[in-house]
Formats: C-alpha cells, sequence, structure tokens
DNA sequence: CGCCGCACTTAACATTTGTTGGGTTTGCCT
DNA sequence: AGGCAAACCCAACAAATGTTAAGTGCGGCG
C-alpha cells in the first residue's frame, strides 16, 4: 500500500490510478482513530472523485474562494497559512496523505485561508452534493466528518500552545513529533527517518520565528545530537532527547478508538 | 433580554430561571450566523438540562475528564487552557454567553484541555443523551452544532496568527477587537464600553507573554490614546487607532450566513 | 559543463521580551 | 477602621529573537 512519494504526481503518469490507492491513507487513519464502519468506507470509495496534481508552492484554495469539491490529500503535502497585512504568513497546519483539509466548506462556502502544496502532490476532488447526499443517507458518514474536523480543531488548539508558551527548542520537537505520530499512522516513518518537506523558512512560518532563528535552532539541535535536517528529510538521532524537549501527549490526536 | 453581567449567578438566588434566558444568547448567535430553523431552536428549547453555578477560577472541565453532559455558558465568562509541563500555560479561547465550549465531547469522550470559569458564571448542562436523540430526530440541530465547532476551529486558527505572528500591540488590539465583536452580536457592547473579565496576567496567557509585558503594552496603549483597561472593563478611546492595530478581517466568525 | 537561483549558514548588532524584585492600589474580610 | 491578598505598576538587567548583510553549497536548466 506503500508508494513512493511522488508516485502519483509525475506529469503524464499514466498509469492506472485506483480508488483504493486514493483512499487508503485516510481508511487507515479513520480505522486507527475512530472505529469507521466498513460500509461506510465502501459508500465513500465508491464517490466519483477528480484528480488533480498541483506543483510545490501552488496555491490550492486561496483566501476568500468558494469552493464546490471538497479535496482529499492522496500523495504529497500540503498547508494552511494566512498572511497578514505586513506580509508576515503563518502556517497554521500541515496537511499530509488522508487528509481532508477543507471539510468546513461543505458547511460554510468561503475559505478564510490559503491551503498550499508543500511538495507537488495529488488532491482528489469530491463534489459537495455527492458528499452530501452520502451523508444524508448514511449519517455514519456525516459523524466521521464532524470528527475529522473536531481533531482538526484539536491540533490546532495544541499548535497554539506550541507557539504561545514552548521554548523555541521544545516547539521545534513537538512540531516534529507531532507530524512523525501522524506519518506513521499512514505507514510513513522507516526506522528513525520520514519526510516532513519543509524548509527552514516555511519551519518558521509554522513556529511564528524567522528563518535566521530556525536555522539558529536546528544547529543546537544538530550540535546535541537530537536530531538531523536535510532537504526536508528528519533523521532522529535520539530519541530520548527528542521526547525530552517534545514534552509531547498524543491524546489530543485521538489514535485510538477508546480515548 | 439583556440582564446583567451576575443576574444568574449569585448564590441562593431564588428567582425562576426561564429556559428562554437560557438559550437566548445561543439563538441570537445563531441567526445571524448561519440562519437558523426556528423549529430546531424550539427543539432544542425543550430540552432538560440542570443549571450550575461557578466561582471565578473554579474549573468546569478538567483535562482528562469525561463529561456526559455538554454546557452552555448562560451567564459569565469562561477559558479554556493547557498547561505543559513546566507550569505555563496557554490560554486557548475565550468563552461568552451563548457558548457551547465542549460540542466535541458529543463525539469523543475525553476532554483535552481545562475549561475555568473566568468570572463568577452560569451553565447549563444538557445530557449528551438528550442531545445526540434530537440529532438523529432533526439533521438540522446538529449541523447547526458541527458548523458551530467549525466556527470555533476558525476562531482558534485566526488565535495560531495572532500569537505567530502579530506584533503584541497588534495582538492584544486584535484579541479585544474580536471580543468585542462576539459580545456585540448577544448584546453586551454599550457605547464604547465592554466587559473583558480578565487579568493582565490572563492576557498575557492568551497572548503567549508574560504579565509583566502585558503591562508594558497597556500602558503604551494608554498613553497613545488607544485604549484603557480597568478591573476588566474595556473602554475604548479612539476606534481609528485600535482598528490600525488590530487588522481585525471579522470573517472567520461567519457573521453573516451569506459568507 | 557552467551558470543561476534558492536554500542554507553565519556573525554582528538591534530590538523585543523575560526575570527579578520591589513598590502601590484595590477590594474584601473581620 | 485595619489588615491582608491579589492585582497592578514599574525599573534595571538578562536572555531570546529579529534584522541585516554577508557568505556557501547544491540542484536544475540552458
Amino acid at each position: 500500500m506503500l508508494f513512493g512519494r511522488h508516485a502519483l504526481s509525475r506529469v503524464g503518469e499514466s498509469s492506472a490510478v485506483t480508488s483504493d490507492m486514493i483512499w487508503a491513507p485516510l481508511f487507515q487513519r479513520l480505522k486507527t482513530t475512530t472505529g469507521a464502519d466498513d460500509r461506510d468506507l465502501e459508500a465513500l470509495a465508491a464517490l466519483p472523485f477528480t484528480l488533480r496534481t498541483f506543483r510545490e508552492n501552488q496555491a490550492v484554495l486561496r483566501d476568500g474562494e468558494q469552493p464546490s469539491e471538497c479535496c482529499l490529500i492522496a500523495d504529497g503535502f500540503c498547508f494552511r497559512s494566512k498572511t497578514i497585512v505586513d506580509g508576515r504568513r503563518q502556517i497554521l497546519s500541515i496537511h499530509i496523505p488522508g487528509d481532508l483539509p477543507n471539510l468546513q466548506n461543505l458547511h460554510f462556502p468561503t475559505v478564510d485561508h490559503d491551503l498550499i502544496a508543500l511538495s507537488d502532490c495529488t488532491l482528489a476532488f469530491i463534489a459537495h452534493k455527492a458528499l452530501n447526499d452520502l451523508i444524508s443517507q448514511r449519517s455514519g458518514v456525516g459523524d466521521m466528518f464532524w470528527r475529522d474536523t473536531l481533531v482538526d480543531a484539536a491540533v490546532s488548539r495544541e499548535w497554539i500552545v506550541n507557539v504561545g508558551q514552548r521554548s523555541t527548542h521544545n516547539r521545534l520537537a513537538h512540531l516534529i513529533v507531532e507530524l512523525r505520530e501522524r506519518l506513521r499512522l499512514i505507514g510513513r516513518v522507516i526506522d528513525n527517518t520520514f519526510e516532513i518537506p519543509l524548509t527552514q523558512e516555511q519551519f518558521g512560518e509554522a513556529m511564528g520565528v524567522t528563518s535566521v532563528h530556525t536555522n539558529r535552532i536546528l544547529r543546537e539541535l544538530r550540535i546535541d545530537g537530537v536530531l538531523e535536517l536535510q532537504r526536508g528529510t528528519v533523521r532522529i538521532l535520539n530519541e530520548h532527547k527528542l521526547q525530552e524537549l517534545a514534552q509531547f501527549d498524543g491524546r489530543y490526536l485521538q489514535m485510538s478508538p477508546s480515548s
């Protein structure tokens, strides 16, 4: 079920893209997270969708747009961001395969932030109408989606804590551990290495600091033997030290159905 | 429909508390926000509830609890917060009459943060079972609640931007303008004066700065003739300067049904 | 192959924010 | 009225973070 990071996004790729490949990460996450009903998932997988590919840095959705579809990340990474008047930009969340980053548009027509491709990526677009029809037939699907937006909200709250209270070292460690746990859920963590294709500037925008300062932090973490970051690939050098810095309590991710 | 800030919370108060008084702020907000169906609201108002009062600083919900009820703020203010291991605390959101701060527990049993009374306040508790029964009968109620949690999420995202990117002066101005707009919606803003019963330390915890620095900012805003804050009462002195600082774009609050 | 742009890197300096410690005011309680 | 605790206020100094202004290295493209 694992496929390469850009497997789906090569321009001109002619291999058949099956529905399975599109939905697998989401289903894997939903099963682990909230205990999904198989028939709800089957109904989802039967929905028609349109595939579109985006290049690194290309906008998927712009602040103010009124999309008529929801998108599912099939491959690659995206991020939400808001830019304030003086040009500073805050990254609000990172999205990975299996995420539905604009489910909220099922209820509110206008997006209030940008959604931008972090790497070349492939998204499946599903019409609001099709989703709403399915939800009205199978209330379990609506509940599942509601839960998904609630986890999204919980991630945002933890993001506030990160930016507001943690030291920048702890902040970077926490961000990385959160991403790793989410990537692990969809099978993207091998050994101590995984991909987070953010530039140092983007890490800074996620943490609310400048790229220069991000660079300072990374150097210190490297010198202290905690982790290395090279062109978007994270390598954990000392798991214990990382945990100590991250102070990570993953309950907010709702990764076990019992919680 | 307006009643004093502590009208419902005086210990020993014997006047009858009608369902209307409890639901009025929420209904006022929902009508302005998302266009609510009157019959859905009537059905809500018919639900049984239990009133409980809390003293300033008392915990309504603790991180890790598994409540069997959702609460509606009938009177007074509450806030969500998370405390990290070194004792620092981040305020995640401020809640005012008409807010349903733990709707998410309809779907997830465990709360992942604290909910604390900011002032003496009165909350109406409604059993999950009663809410879920109503939702399964009237899907409009479920949709309304889903929308409410989505607005809550949008407020959290803007909070991230505030803490992450804005200068502390702008940050305080933005926080105050957001609260004012939400208070205005439920009729709590008179002239240029309204209540935000936060101490300077709590303003700091909301913005991710220390109380000493909050005090610095407030002094400068006072000297610059922007606003005054005295014992939880905000007085706007210069609306134009305030707007300039706050850079407030309220679309994320979804205050008009058309947006 | 060589050039070019972008990410990364670093240092010196400026500015913001935190820390400490003390004082003042306010409101409540007795 | 007097005393107490909490909030507010402020200044001096320390630490964290931003700004500016340079490099360096790498990968893509002509």
